[in-house]
DNA sequence: CGCTGTCTTGAACGTCTTCAACCATAGTGG
DNA sequence: CCACTATGGTTGAAGACGTTCAAGACAGCG
């Protein structure tokens, strides 16, 4: 069961109307997830939407070399897996708990009901997909014109300032990445990324703490997200 | 003014009720383009919704770096720049007419109209997001994981899926692209496209014809889908 | 005719990948 | 307790791939 205060607190339904979020409470459901557990996988059809109350979800393929690719991270308040949903298909991709989660599932036929009912729902989509449509495009863009060490820059600037705090000793990402999941989210090979972030941490560009990524200087991270292969 | 027949034809609207067809005839103006002309430039304001009517559309980016990031083109009863449109901000890309063309415009204030009162637009609007989604997904696969050759193998098959008419020389891809936009295409140097695509040329893999491209044996193009920087 | 734009080729260079090691840590079972 | 394995991080050297720069061919068009 799910209470009614959470789903305010969620921006994708922030607007919704008191008889809609009634509604919602009634047939929406909450799943927890442990660490590393897989929420659906690349094929799967695709029967439910998602959103994360806690915790952080990772969305990736796996590409015919073996290689994974992340496409993104969804945090609370955030719905995903939601593409697939509309047209009945089957996933895209793949979803799995970074850590423990709390995840609201909602069967198909109820959230069809719910973009039918309330135009503001569908609204509220187009809004989310016009903005996952920007940073796909953008990442064509880093990715078809910038080399590896300007797209690392990018993606922490990217996340500094999504989730930056600023400290006595510069801004710090609370973010755990491991060298393979930057990796895949550039598009590199593992070596070339430490050796990037390894030469980084001995000029104390991008230092690693154990709360996350420590940048002294923004600038200067910024400064190289115009560098390279351009 | 407009035909109402020639709205039945649109698929976007093709599921729309007869008096949302009367609503738009009365509404939408038809505007027409040179060759080379451009509809709307990057940073504008955007005001209008374009659905193409006849001829082709070019949607693209000038990077920082001076050159041109070819999004997607657009042809016969497609919509572009309507990301911008529901929320209101400018054109994150600028749009040519790459031959002459005639496109069907509305103004935001109906289109948004539109929306909320005939919610199948908006479904097929989502459906058109989620489309174009899997295409950029697509892409930054394509850009991440392949080489120069397989990527512009990869474009080439795309169309020939899209566009291609089998002939008795092999399949036919009715589409005019300079190495340039090929370049611009699958984010490489032209000098790289033209040393790639002679070289098809001179194996007989793809063919330059007037009418555009002539691929003698599809499966061997498919095949270099799938090679390089794997 | 000379101009401009697209196409073309060659050679040098740099970036990134590949492959092959190696280290550290933590967990497992004998 | 130690050997065994798995995982994540790290480094070096060789080579592939693509870019860059420089130069030239070729067409259409004033």
């Amino acid at each position: 069961m799910l209470d009614a205060k959470a789903i305010r607190r969620i921006p994708r339904f922030s607007g919704i109307s008191a008889e809609a979020e009634g509604w919602l409470c009634e047939h929406a459901v909450v799943s927890t997830y442990t660490k590393g557990e897989t929420i659906f996988f690349e094929g799967d059809p695709s029967a439910h939407f998602y959103m994360v109350l806690k915790g952080e979800v990772k969305v990736f393929k796996m590409l015919e070399s073996g290689r994974e690719l992340i496409l993104d991270f969804f945090r609370e308040g955030e719905a995903f897996g939601e593409v697939a949903l509309v047209e009945g298909g089957d996933f895209p991709a793949s979803a799995v708990a970074m850590e423990d989660a709390s995840v609201l599932v909602l069967p198909r036929r109820d959230y069809l009901h719910l973009l039918e009912r309330y135009p503001e729902v569908a609204h509220s989509i187009i809004r989310d997909l016009t903005l996952r449509m920007h940073a796909l495009r953008r990442r064509v863009e880093v990715l078809g014109e910038m080399g590896v060490q300007a797209r690392i820059a990018n993606l922490l600037h990217v996340y500094s300032r999504q989730l930056g705090k600023q400290t006595e000793a510069g801004l710090l990402i609370p973010i755990h990445l491991s060298r393979n999941e930057v990796a895949s989210l550039v598009c590199a090979r593992i070596e070339t990324v430490i050796r990037i972030m390894s030469r980084w941490q001995k000029d104390g560009l991008v230092v690693n703490v154990p709360e996350g990524f420590l940048v002294p200087d923004v600038e200067a991270l910024a400064a190289l997200t115009a560098s390279s292969t351009e």
